[in-house]
DNA sequence: GTATATACGACCTTTTTAGTCTGCTTTCAA
DNA sequence: TTGAAAGCAGACTAAAAAGGTCGTATATAC
């Protein structure tokens, strides 16, 4: 109930993670997933989808792996969650009316639409530029 | 993923019912639940939670029912949640961090507690009266 | 005292989420 | 040219959460 999936937490610190990176350089996902004490198969998943919809870029075969394709400076929340889970829909009857057995009656459909829209809004607004500059700043060679 | 539950929708569907007799006047879980099939039992419970929370106000015995207990103007959106659901946690580490395998080396737990704050305020910030000034004006008698 | 209603907890079923496994294709480099 | 390292894809399983049901106790009107 309005969580955010384990997905899109493994697509967030992957994302931050390749930000701390020399720009351009590959990470595989075996590396993030040692890091991060992440599932391998299931970081590698997340990471396919997010290359799927141009969030990253993968690059085939030995010594390749994973790198940003776009600034976290232009990447929005909104971007990752919908690259690991499809459209945004607050309640299931926006995506399939037919499976709501209160569809006829239903007396709050119109003001669930309206905060839906506020929420994916906000969502589409939040940079993920914003992850970074609340870490503490890593000094030193990179 | 970031859905309403439907023990949500249906609280809301009922509070949103009641604002719409006449005042004071008790409605049963059954005649809510009847009007807007929904599962009578199911109803009852989300009833009930709301009168702990004390959202709405029951009446036991033969006759009894449920009616509003605050003005649709002074509820949120927030509080059906939070009695509905407990506290607002985006992610689960937030609830129970030695569930999480990442807490060690998560480097998004800062800007999604931030995330969830900006979240949390805006569902405290959403009148249950926008609710109902959505819905098609009801003319005559009430 | 009986019918009607809320209250509450235990249970069951279904759906969703999380994670695993198997096998493939692509590429580098020895 | 071949083996290891990597991504890719789909089926499968396991665990957790959501949704729904049932039984029973308790309160109240008539």
């Amino acid at each position: 109930m309005l969580k955010l999936s384990k997905k899109v937490e493994y697509g967030l610190m992957a994302l931050l993670h390749m930000d701390s990176l020399e720009p351009g350089s590959l990470v595989t996902a075996k590396e993030v997933s040692d890091q991060f004490a992440i599932p391998s198969e299931l970081l590698g998943k997340v990471l396919q989808a997010l290359a799927r919809a141009s969030l990253v870029e993968s690059v085939h075969g030995a010594r390749g792996g994973y790198r940003l394709k776009q600034s976290l400076d232009t990447l929005t929340l909104g971007e990752v969650v919908d690259a690991l889970e499809g459209p945004f829909h607050l309640v299931r009857c926006h995506e399939n009316p037919a499976t709501c057995d209160q569809f006829e009656s239903c007396n709050i459909r119109e003001p669930v639409l309206q905060i839906q829209d506020r929420l994916m809004g906000y969502l589409s607004a939040f940079r993920l530029a914003e992850f970074r500059s609340k870490r503490p700043a890593v000094a030193g060679k990179r």
